[in-house]
DNA sequence: CTCATTTTAATACCTAGTCCTAAGTGCTAG
DNA sequence: CTAGCACTTAGGACTAGGTATTAAAATGAG
């Protein structure tokens, strides 16, 4: 015998996650075992089977574009009042950090608060002009990021926008936004 | 009889793509025929079965979660010299606009600038502490921004990075990053 | 040696198909 | 009216990649 079950089961669980489309078939071979014991272990680990994996990645897949393109939303926006204020909300995920140490990119928390900013003015076409910016503490995978926008100065074709992040009451990221309009057709 | 040939294959075709999980026997009740006519038109029409076109989406999805996780490397760091200066190349493509007017969001140049400021210094851990940034102007759908970073001071544990992102020699953003080292376990 | 765990085997069944042959339907042109 | 054609439906055989169940081996530990 090469490995033991637990050994066997780890490295399968392993296996399928790193490579979703591989069948009991071939990590039977993998692993010199038979398909019938690889499928105990699917059971025990709760991993379903190949077609399951495929589909539900495909239905994750289909969720996504359907509701947000990848750049589009960073961030979702519970509260909104147009140019007064705003509450967005982001999890910080996987995809978010850096791979060595879980610590989110500091484009991230940039990217909501601009995004929260942005949805603030109520025209059209609103681009940031400039914006100083403050990284207070790191944030770390898992944490919940809550950024809230106030508008300080409002003009025709110029907003102010003043956004604080905070995970549980303490202020991670604080930064000032000067979004502008451009007149539709390109502008500025 | 309902609808002709041509008329229910371009439905079944519209069908499919936009809910691409219906098995043959789903749209044959919608469409009040048999499974084989369904069968003959995918036929036709050159759509895989089910479980081909689940597999299709679930292998693209795989593809694009492998090359790049969306946040990690914005923009291909082309030229590099440690605790001095930097260039990075990023074309901007569609996930990188809004969808109304084909301007690059502002967090994706920040990102740019970002990921490139971050770069230039030889830390384990290196974070942005402040940045204050400038967006000159509006970058279009397929240009291609340069970025060049150049360190203006460098202590310690501090770094000021000058960034300046060109489109074809003419300045389109502009930032000013403060980069500090964490001491590998967290820190800060 | 014996007992429990672990592994393998064998069988029936499932879904969502493919591929193939055959037969039925509806309409049109001679 | 009927032969011919396009279209539709039906049926059977086979496929992959399983589930679920039962049963028999193999193996290791006490």
């Amino acid at each position: 015998m090469r490995l033991t079950k637990k050994e066997r089961q780890s490295y399968l669980s392993q296996a399928l996650e790193q490579n979703p489309f591989l069948t009991d078939e071939e990590v039977a071979k993998k692993f010199h075992v038979s398909i019938q014991t690889i499928r105990l272990d699917r059971l025990e680990l709760g991993i379903p089977e190949l077609r399951e994996r495929i589909k539900h990645m495909a239905e994750k897949k289909f969720d996504h574009v359907q509701s947000l393109s990848p750049s589009e939303v960073i961030g979702e926006v519970i509260d909104l009042q147009l140019h007064k204020n705003g509450i967005s909300l982001l999890e910080i995920g996987l995809e978010h950090v850096f791979e060595r140490n879980q610590i989110a990119r500091g484009h991230i928390l940039f990217a909501q608060a601009n995004s929260l900013a942005i949805a603030l003015a109520d025209w059209k076409v609103a681009l940031t002009g400039n914006a100083s910016i403050r990284f207070i503490r790191p944030v770390q995978l898992g944490e919940k990021c809550i950024a809230f926008a106030t508008v300080a100065e409002a003009h025709d074709s110029r907003l102010h926008v003043g956004v604080q992040t905070k995970v549980q009451e303490e202020i991670v990221f604080q930064g000032d936004f000067e979004v502008y309009r451009v007149s539709d057709d390109r502008g500025n």
